[in-house]
Order: structure tokens, then C-alpha cells, then sequence
DNA sequence: TCATGCTCGGGAAATTTTCCCAACCCACGC
DNA sequence: GCGTGGGTTGGGAAAATTTCCCGAGCATGA
């Protein structure tokens, strides 16, 4: 190889980390000049070693990945960054590109898909695993903007008693409604919204930022 | 080496899998002879190899990583298994041992635990990895803890499925119980936990770190 | 062996969900 | 003015789920 790809690999995974440098070394090409377990570290590694590539996991503590990325691309906007994640949500891919990652590769994807990605975003490709792209197209967040402007007024509303409230029907009262009509709001909200189930409003409303996450989610577990 | 412990890894995603099975080859004593991305498949690869030990990731689809070991235990009630994971909730380890799980080392520790695990694990002996052993040392579930040490194994794992799965129904297909069983526990999961709607079920959850929240959309950029 | 606790599910009534549809009001354009 | 369209409000009716209560099977442990 008359010059290999320099990668540097973020995940706070120790582990997993040491496994797939490993993985990538045996790839002709790709050599790992650099590796960080949090943010911070990656971010000063990277103006450290410039590498080519960064393969980071958003799933991190703290700010988690997305965040890193922004970082690195304010610090140099030419950064090429592959996202390595567990998550197959197209949400996160979503906020991966908008953040400007340019591959985004499930860990449950073919090994071989990642260094795949590596070398096609080296090359100014972009790099998305079919598991993930298959949802973004028949994607119902697709394109554009949140399916939140689907929703007329009295749904956002009702949408937002929804996402607190624990008695469905205490709504009707709150509003004035009869139960049957905020039931069927209920019902066309999770229609429009393109979700199953009340579980999945609430990840929606989280998404969106519609209601605050409850104080603790994952900062407690130190 | 005169006699390496045989290893089976059961870990859906791939990638990782590919890496750490790598990482453990790498290892005097280790040999890695049988790999599983499922718990059907791990089960059956179970019966077939015999492995001294088994390393499995509890945050895998459908009937989780729990579940197998209880399979596994009920198979054979002298399997060796190592609970390999993402999560240092202290939660899971206990529901891991209370399955029969011998093991319980997070991802994000030292490379070189997982080895060790191993190995005490197929000597009989127990291993937790020291993030989590330590948050077990102090409190959490030890005494009072959270509503969570109210539920029963069977319960927890339904509740994490429930926390993920759109259809309620599909839960059921998954696990092979009748809908109405799992009507029946997620009933009293909501009771246990003195939550009244799916999405009071989903805070919890969120309290307890039992899954992740999305990321926000509403913190900047985008 | 008996008690206890977990798992699994049936039964049955109450409630909700899921669609489809109709009525009303209001704004807009012609 | 008057149709058109969209937002709001709810009825109807079948299907599904929720809510309790209960019992059987099975380990575990005293």
C-alpha cells in the first residue's frame, strides 16, 4: 500500500475499541494512528495526528458523539468522519449528517462494511449501511423537515398534553373535549407522526424536543 | 497451551463481534470456537460445541440476552456464562446473576478483563468488572434501590422489550408467550412500578437508564 | 412435605383503539 | 355570495387492549 488511510477511532468502549483496531488493521490501507475513549481526548488527539478519517461512537457519555462532531468540524471543516454506531434509527443518522458526519455504519452491519465506509468517505463519498438507508428512504422522517408540521394546532396541543398526561381522558376534561375526540386526535396524531405505538410518541417527543428528558437518563450511572 | 477454554461469543452486533473475537484469540488460553449474532442460533451452537464458556451480550433483539442464559442454564445447568455488555447498571448485573450468569463485564472496561473474566469464570470462580461491582458495593440495589428490584427476572425482561417494541404483540411472537401473558405482565409491570400510562413507563425507564433517550433535537445547531 | 414465589395463561368486563364518516365553522378566492 | 378546503368536534361499531382475578405447573427452600 503506497499510502494508508490514517484513522483515528473515538469510542468509549474499551473493549470494542481494542477489538475493531484490530479489525481494521488486517485491512489493507487502513492503519490506526490514533484512538481516544471521550470527547475531549478526541478532540485534542485529532488536532494532534490530523487524521484522515475519524470513526467515532455517538453513543457516548457525556455530550455523545454528535456533539464531537460538530466540534471537529468547526475546528476543521474538511474533517471526514464515519459514524460507528448500535443504533439503527435513522434519527441518529439524521442528526449524524446534519452534524456533518459524512458514513454512518451500524455495529451489526458485515465487518467489512466499515472499512468499506472508511475508504469511501477518504474518497469524499459518503457511506451509509444499507440497514440504516433502507429506513431513511422508506423513511417516515424522511427528507425534510419534522413531521411535526403535519400537525394542525389543536394536534401539536393535544400532542403536548399527551406526551405529560397520565390519564388519556383527564385531557378530555383539561380541554373540554369529549374522551372520544381526543382519542381520535390520539389516533391521527400517531398516524401522522408515523408512529405505533405511545412508547414510540414519547421517543418522538424527546426527539423534538417536545418534552424534557426526566433528570437523570444516563448521567447517573458513574 | 496445553488446554485453552473454548469460547463461544454471542454478540448481534457483528462487527464488534469480529473485533473482540480478535482480541481474545489473541489471548494464551483463549480459543474462540463458536460465534452467534442471535439467541436461537447460540442456543443451538451451544448444544453442537460444548463450549467451556460462553460470552454473551445482554442488549441483543427480540428475546434478549437474559433469556438465553436461562435457556442455556435450563439446558445445561453447568454452562459458564459471561454477561458482556454496554450497560454498568447495576440492574442488569443482578437480573444477569439471578439468571445464572457467572460473569458481568461492561465494554468500556480494560481490555484485558474480559480475559480475566474468562478465565475465572471457567475456573468457577465469579468476575465482575469494577464499575459495576462497585456500584453494587454501594447501596443501589442492595436494600432499598429503585421499584426495578420489585420485578422479577421475567418481568425486567419484558419491560425492556416493552421500552423498544412498537406492537405490544410482537413482544409476545418474540418471546413465544401468548399476548396475553404479556398483557398480563405489562399490567403488572405498570403496577409494580405505580406508573399508570405506557408513557409513565417510559420516563421510568429513562430514569432508571434502562434505555436511552434519543438524541435531543432541541440543543443547538441542526 | 408444605409454603412461597415465579411463570404462564384463561375469563370477562371495561375501556381504548381504529377507522370512517358527518357536521360545523371559518377563511379564501372568484 | 358561494363553493372549496381545512381545521375542529364527535358518533358508530368492530377489534384490540387493559384490567383484574384466578388457577395450574414448577422450582426452591424451610
Amino acid at each position: 500500500m503506497a499510502q494508508a488511510i490514517r484513522v483515528m477511532l473515538v469510542d468509549d468502549h474499551a473493549i470494542v475499541l481494542e477489538g475493531y483496531r484490530r479489525l481494521l488493521e488486517k485491512q489493507a490501507g487502513i492503519e490506526v494512528v490514533a484512538e481516544a475513549a471521550d470527547s475531549r481526548t478526541a478532540y485534542q488527539r485529532y488536532k494532534e495526528v490530523r487524521p484522515d478519517v475519524v470513526v467515532v461512537d455517538i453513543s457516548m457519555p457525556g455530550r455523545g458523539g454528535i456533539d464531537l462532531i460538530g466540534q471537529l468540524r468547526a475546528w476543521d471543516s474538511a474533517a471526514r468522519i464515519v459514524v460507528f454506531t448500535m443504533h439503527q434509527d435513522a434519527v441518529y443518522a439524521m442528526h449524524a449528517f446534519q452534524a456533518g458526519a459524512k458514513g454512518y455504519v451500524t455495529k451489526s452491519s458485515n465487518p467489512l462494511l466499515l472499512a468499506d465506509a472508511i475508504v469511501d468517505v477518504f474518497a469524499g463519498r459518503k457511506a451509509i449501511s444499507p440497514d440504516v438507508s433502507q429506513e431513511l428512504a422508506l423513511g417516515r422522517l424522511s427528507g425534510d423537515a419534522s413531521a411535526l408540521n403535519a400537525l394542525s394546532p389543536r394536534e401539536f396541543e393535544i400532542l403536548r398534553l399527551l406526551l405529560e398526561a397520565s390519564p388519556a381522558a383527564e385531557i378530555a376534561a383539561a380541554l373540554n373535549l369529549s374522551p372520544k375526540t381526543v382519542a381520535n386526535y390520539h389516533y391521527v396524531i400517531k398516524q401522522k407522526l408515523g408512529v405505533r405505538s405511545d412508547i414510540e410518541l414519547l421517543y418522538f417527543g424527546l426527539r423534538e424536543g417536545l418534552v424534557a428528558p426526566p433528570p437523570s437518563a444516563q448521567s447517573e450511572a458513574l
